[in-house]
DNA sequence: ACCAAAACCGAAACCGGTTTCGGAAGGACC
DNA sequence: GGTCCTTCCGAAACCGGTTTCGGTTTTGGT
């Protein structure tokens, strides 16, 4: 070998840590350990490897690290329906819990089917990530991903139906419960409940939800049933004058959903009920865009999907360190007042 | 060495390549190529190396394979705004097409922030990803992002301001053409703008396109400028009620954004002009909540963002196999005709 | 039966790091 | 000055594949 040190090559391209040893006077294990602060290596050396490193702006290379030691620092998330507008804000939050580590995130979408997630998961274990999320479409339970390995998973708004896996799912009984306290609490007694469709737990948990507070308060369901039906706005507008008309006794409607909301509130403005004077509206989801420019503006439960995010990776990242929390957790929801109730 | 070759290891764990050559009674660099299928390897010993490792269920260590071959077959994308309506449809189509090829995506996001966005990139080059997807918030051009590396990048949605770069945005100015054409087909003369907000070259762009094809049949714009504003709803309703109490020669409104057009819609249902009979409206982003249960469903012009999506991906997969397409590419929209116009 | 050419296979180097382990340098103490 | 620890460093093995390159076997022709 020539004797030449020779000025750092034009960096770009690639650095290796032999270089960076070799201009530091090292051998490479001596790099290795000074720059991964390991076994007592002399300060100044240290130093001195630093700024080798430093000038030459080197960047270990991921994959020979990844080669040993079984640690990847990448995390796999699969979502069941990406063109699904609830997955976003999860997304987010997981995104921003995870990327403020130093965790990437491998996305796959399984367009809702069994088998492109079972290939799906095969690529992300080839992939050896060291974590799953498994995003749901809906909060209906669904059965747990079946793999070969045993990294941990946790599944977000979708619970697995074990209940051995983690879970980490928005608490719709409770949302149920506190669109009637809000109601209650301003004087409403004559409460309906305009719900989603009956197939989709969220609906259901919801509804029951209604009717624990409701009881809570001595109260029953105005019209003595949850009226479940489509998630749109023509089932809203359709329902609300039926309810208004038959029951002159109602002064708050529940919406299962934002959507729903909005045609109740047409209906309600076509027949001249003021809203909140005559009759109150609540929604579901807190959607931005439907509720701020309402008239009148809605008030509605806001289910944190963000904040389920960040949680569901938080508990991913723990279990990654080892301590896991089996279970289904039901996070938090939270009313937002707006003029409409 | 001990001589007894055993029964395969309880296949879990970890098979190398090592594992599969001595079952098969070959070497490990006769393994690799008959895996691969490379230079002359007899056929029979090729099928028994398959042999053996399908009974092992050998998957070859990604990393070890990444260390020499420089093709990681991970592409990053980064998305300025999660929290936006907009990617949602292009990661989709994005993520499809790719998913469809055996890339990975690795999915960052840059919350809107050049520095975040700057660390993200960072990340991902240490991840040696194939190709860079930059998604933006907005149709506005946005400045390309420096990195020290040579590896392809299409920007999506927000195109580079510099015109070496490849991107693929939606043709806006084409979006206003089509919704004019629309209206002048069915007989529509007196037709109206009311726009979002003028710093978004989305609405200048379809504005631009209105008034040139407007152009193109002799006609301008009722109240002779296009209004621009905000994009919600509120601004319809107040537009509209503007537009319709001093212009009766107005027979069609176009509506910077579906969200605006509810607005218009509300304001027309409000004051008794009957849609489309008296008066048309015509939407943009066809966004399936708010235009299928309008009252009447809404005409929206559809951006085509999933189709966008995958374009962009499929550029970027050509621009890693070396054929790019420099310069910026304006994907075709086209209109999705309902009752209101 | 014999020889050149073609086909096939395997030892070893390599990708770029981490880790083990033995040895050298330096210091304290007798 | 010699012994015994510490402390610090480097050679080499290793992670799990791919690729080169030389040797061995087969094939084909006569």
């Amino acid at each position: 070998m020539s004797i030449t040190g020779g000025p750092p090559r034009e960096a770009s391209g690639k650095v290796t840590l032999t270089d960076v040893a070799r201009a530091a006077g090292v051998s490479v294990a001596t790099a290795s350990k000074a720059l991964n602060k390991r076994t007592h290596v002399k300060e100044a050396t240290r130093l001195r490897v630093e700024a080798a490193a430093a000038s030459l702006d080197f960047t270990p290379n991921y994959f020979a690290q990844a080669l040993n030691s079984s640690r990847t620092n990448t995390i796999g998330m699969i979502t069941s329906d990406l063109d699904n507008r609830f997955v976003l804000p999860i997304l987010l939050g997981a995104e921003d819990a995870f990327g403020s580590g130093s965790l990437s995130v491998l996305l796959a979408d399984a367009r809702d089917d069994v088998l492109r997630e079972q290939l799906h998961i095969q690529t992300l274990m080839a992939r050896k990530v060291d974590g799953l999320l498994i995003v749901g479409r809906t909060t209906n339970p669904r059965p747990p991903a079946t793999f070969a390995s045993d990294i941990p998973v946790v599944y977000v708004y979708a619970p697995s139906t074990d209940d051995a896996d983690s879970s980490v799912t928005p608490d719709n009984h409770l949302a149920g419960r506190l669109a009637v306290r809000h109601l209650v609490e301003s004087g409403r007694r004559g409460i309906a409940l305009v719900n989603g469709e009956a197939s989709y737990a969220a609906a259901q948990d919801r509804a029951a939800g209604v009717i624990a507070e409701l009881a809570d308060h001595g109260l029953e369901l105005a019209g003595g049933r949850a009226l479940f039906g489509q998630w749109g706005e023509a089932w809203g507008r359709d329902c609300a004058r039926l309810l208004v008309n038959g029951d002159p006794s109602i002064d708050a409607i529940i919406a299962g959903s934002d959507h729903i909301a909005r045609g109740v509130l047409d209906t309600l403005h076509d027949l001249g009920r003021r809203v909140p004077h005559d009759i109150a509206v609540v929604g579901f989801d807190n959607w931005d865009l439907l509720v701020t420019e309402s008239r009148p503006p809605l008030t509605s439960v806001d289910m944190n999907l963000q904040h389920l995010g960040r949680v569901a990776a938080q508990r991913l990242v723990d279990a990654i360190a080892g301590v896991g929390h089996p279970g289904r957790s039901y996070e938090a929801v939270h009313v937002v007042g707006r003029e409409s109730a």
